[in-house]
DNA sequence: TCTGGGGTCCTAGGACCC
DNA sequence: TCTGGGGTCCTAGGACCC
């Protein structure tokens, strides 16, 4: 039996989250753009439905977004709102299926299939009643697709939007996919769609006409059975619940580009402790580091390094990062637009000594982890600035 | 007012092991 | 002295998604 899957993806969300923590204000706002960014480099996170009428986009700089619509009003990211907001909607699906993956802060996939028979409804009827509820309990408007794929289920909620629902019955996917474009398709991107237009593929039409041996031996065996599956709504996703994340980062881009490397190293030291405190919060270790620069002509570079065992210490990330930093500042001199830093291989079990990687390698001590146990319980209790956190970490 | 921040997955070469 | 593959890990870069 074929697999019934919902992906339920929620409307315009931070611009409805936006709404929800200002009423009165951006509540009220027909032309809403929420992003930007203090430093004037920012992009448009979402655009009110408003907007789009204008040629906004979301990931469009703000600065050519207000060209395009003079009379939006801009405000930031209600972050901390768009996570107990995301949080709610999921507790309401879980209500209608155990199987529920988050997606992104805005989406998640349910596995539905033998639901019909408990629920005594069509799919159809369950997705109304979930939209329903999102709408009550979460205050979240959704929209939902479904269809025996997590493809046909992502695609059916963009025709869905807003506040709908599509359900592609089995049997009828090749249809629903042949109104699309090959762009449509999650996974081809501008740089995969030029290149299929090149070969003449533009549309899903189009690559139902060709065979899977012609395709491979347009786009190579990989791509060309990959695409073959995807115009026919076919793909081997599962959806999977309680899905541990694989890496976490923490970036910046700074208002004016710096060049000066004791100043790049302070903001690194930031960067690094946030890092290694998120690790901290979700109880993982990680074993490789990577620090990431983008310089002033836009061109990104990264330098990364794994570790023997895995680390959460404040002290061991930084002194890892600023080795990679050092490392990636004297192959090319360049004033830097953005750094980041990156922590995987989470919870990456002890290589032990099949390799003695490096000499120099970075080891971590219980002391530097309760260290930074303690500075994690003081600024829980005191606020964020209690501990300054240049004065602990000066060791290396 | 050129181009955010948080992720995932894939590829390709070299090191190293069996 | 000459000649292999296969598998895994690490690193760097890039495409892609929301």
């Amino acid at each position: 039996m074929s697999r019934r899957i919902l992906l339920v993806d929620c409307d315009q969300f931070f611009v409805q989250c936006a709404r929800l923590a200002d009423p009165d204000g951006a509540g009220r706002e027909e032309l809403l753009l929420v992003g930007g960014s203090p430093s004037g480099r920012g992009v448009v996170t979402s655009a009110s439905y408003g907007t789009r009428a204008f040629g906004v986009r979301s990931g469009m700089p703000t600065a050519q977004a207000l060209r395009l619509c003079p009379a939006a009003r801009v405000v930031p990211v209600p972050r901390g709102l768009c996570g107990r907001k995301s949080r709610d909607v999921r507790a309401v699906l879980e209500r209608f299926t155990p199987v529920v993956e988050p997606a992104s802060i805005d989406e998640a996939y349910m596995d539905m299939t033998g639901t019909e028979a408990l629920y005594r409804e069509p799919l159809e009827a369950t997705a109304q009643r979930i939209r329903s509820a999102v709408l009550d309990d979460a205050a979240i408007s959704v929209s939902i697709g479904g269809g025996a794929s997590r493809l046909v289920a992502k695609l059916a909620a963009g025709s869905a939007k807003p506040a709908g629902v599509r359900i592609v019955e089995p049997g009828a996917e090749i249809d629903f996919m042949r109104a699309l474009r090959l762009s449509d398709i999650p996974g081809v991107g501008p740089v995969f769609a030029a290149h299929l237009e090149r070969m003449g593929l533009s549309t899903v039409e189009a690559a139902l006409a060709v065979n899977e041996v012609a395709l491979c031996q347009m786009l190579g065996r990989t791509r060309g059975r990959w695409l073959y599956r995807r115009v026919r709504g076919i793909d081997g996703g599962v959806v999977r619940p309680d899905l541990r994340s694989r890496s976490l980062s923490r970036e910046e881009t700074f208002p004016l580009d710096i060049d000066d490397d004791a100043a790049l190293e302070t903001e690194l030291l930031a960067l690094a402790s946030r890092v290694a405190a998120d690790l901290r919060e979700h109880d993982v270790r990680a074993r490789t580091i990577t620090v990431k620069l983008r310089d002033a002509d836009f061109r990104t570079r990264r330098a990364s390094r794994t570790l023997r065992t895995g680390v959460e210490s404040d002290r061991a990330v930084v002194a890892t990062a600023r080795v990679l930093l050092r490392r990636l500042r004297a192959a090319r001199r360049s004033a830097a637009r953005l750094l980041g830093i990156a922590a995987s291989g989470l919870d990456g079990s002890d290589f032990g000594d099949q390799l003695a990687l490096f000499d120099d390698d970075v080891v971590e001590s219980v002391r530097d982890r309760q260290l930074s146990r303690v500075t994690d319980q003081l600024r829980k209790r005191f606020g964020a600035s209690a501990i300054r956190t240049g004065r602990l970490l000066d060791r290396s």
